[in-house]
DNA sequence: TTTCATTGATTGACCAGTCAATTAAAAATA
DNA sequence: TATTTTTAATTGACTGGTCAATCAATGAAA
């Protein structure tokens, strides 16, 4: 075993553990000793360097909306107009490394979580608040503010719903035809709008 | 105490407090302790009854389902045409009744156990579908097939979806903005469906 | 005197978190 | 260079607490 700079190692393993655990049981019931197990390392290390399950969780949280806010940018980049902007917006929530079985389940059990834990809904909270700006950057250009705000918002729970309806089904998700609904609303409105 | 016939009252009672635990709570991590406690039974009388947790967890959710599925027919006897159908399921959804904290927080509690329980997913299956062919029923006078079955998607994805986010917002839930973002998408569909 | 209602006490499992002990690399010192 | 010392990484074993589930015992109506 190196001596060097194992933390950062470590602290990776464990946060992708965990989301492969929380992926597997569907929820955030999930011990200490699995995830560490899953990392190959022991529990007491896992507290060794998180300190408390919570900040385990938390720090997998932050991963995860990290990453999303990453792919975001990403996206945004590329987009040339603002009609493209919000498809790109659309299409990086399902996209394959996106909705996936294990991300997909670890923001449900994240969204349930952040019932009762005021960190986990302020982390939502930023995620919410990043994707309502997001969108408005490019719906501003297409509809009168209020009615941006509104689609802002339908698209936003949109997301979310297609994401908790996926408990629903089993075997693969089926991203493809939930971002179509989500396009099919935005090209409505903007049809709508035209006219 | 009477004698007569407590098993319909005490399995009521265990099934109300079970929403409220769940409801203060914010997850099914609810003890059979707590839940009896609200019910002034002990623990003992509630395993009794019930089994084992998971089947007063069950129990309640085929309440919630029952509840839900009650005042659906309710305002569906009350709705004259396909447009008002649809409108009254969406009402339903955010009524007074429904669209509170305790309930709000058992659904979703349900969807992430969903993910473990194929008991609670066949539960959770009976609903969607139950949705879904009552939105049917209305749309598929007011649009073409195929957009009848997107526009249903959309609607029962906003739905779960503002239930889900209504997590991150704290003080009462508002259940009137929600419910005007689904009518809104509900209205543009069938605008553009007549030009 | 049978049958239903009810509980206190207990058990057994599970699990987060702690800690003292071990290894080995790295840094400091001779 | 050879040594001692410090520091980081790591774990097995343990503790305290929690909780679902069981059960034998009590009460009280029919």
């Amino acid at each position: 075993m190196p001596k060097v700079g194992m933390e950062p190692l470590r602290r990776k393993a464990l946060i992708d553990a965990t989301i492969s655990a929380i992926g597997e049981r569907g929820s955030l019931d999930v011990t200490m000793s699995d995830i560490a197990g899953r990392a190959g390392v022991s529990s007491a290390l896992a507290h060794h360097y998180f300190g408390a399950k919570d900040e385990l969780l938390q720090a997998t949280m932050r991963h995860l909306l990290s990453e999303l806010g990453a792919d975001a940018r990403t996206a945004l980049r590329a987009a040339a107009t603002p009609h493209q902007r919000v498809l790109a917006l659309i299409a990086v929530n399902f996209s394959d490394k996106q909705f996936q079985a294990g991300t997909i389940a670890a923001w449900l059990a994240f969204y349930v979580e952040a019932q009762k834990s005021p960190a986990m809904r302020r982390l939502l909270r930023i995620y919410a608040r990043r994707l309502h700006s997001n969108l408005m950057s490019g719906l501003v250009r297409l509809l009168p503010r209020a009615e941006a705000e509104r689609v802002a918002e339908g698209i936003a729970a949109l997301i979310d719903g297609f994401y908790i309806r996926r408990a629903l089904k089993d075997g693969a998700p089926n991203a493809a035809s939930a971002a179509a609904v989500i396009e099919d609303y935005l090209e409505t409105k903007l049809v709508q709008q035209k006219a």
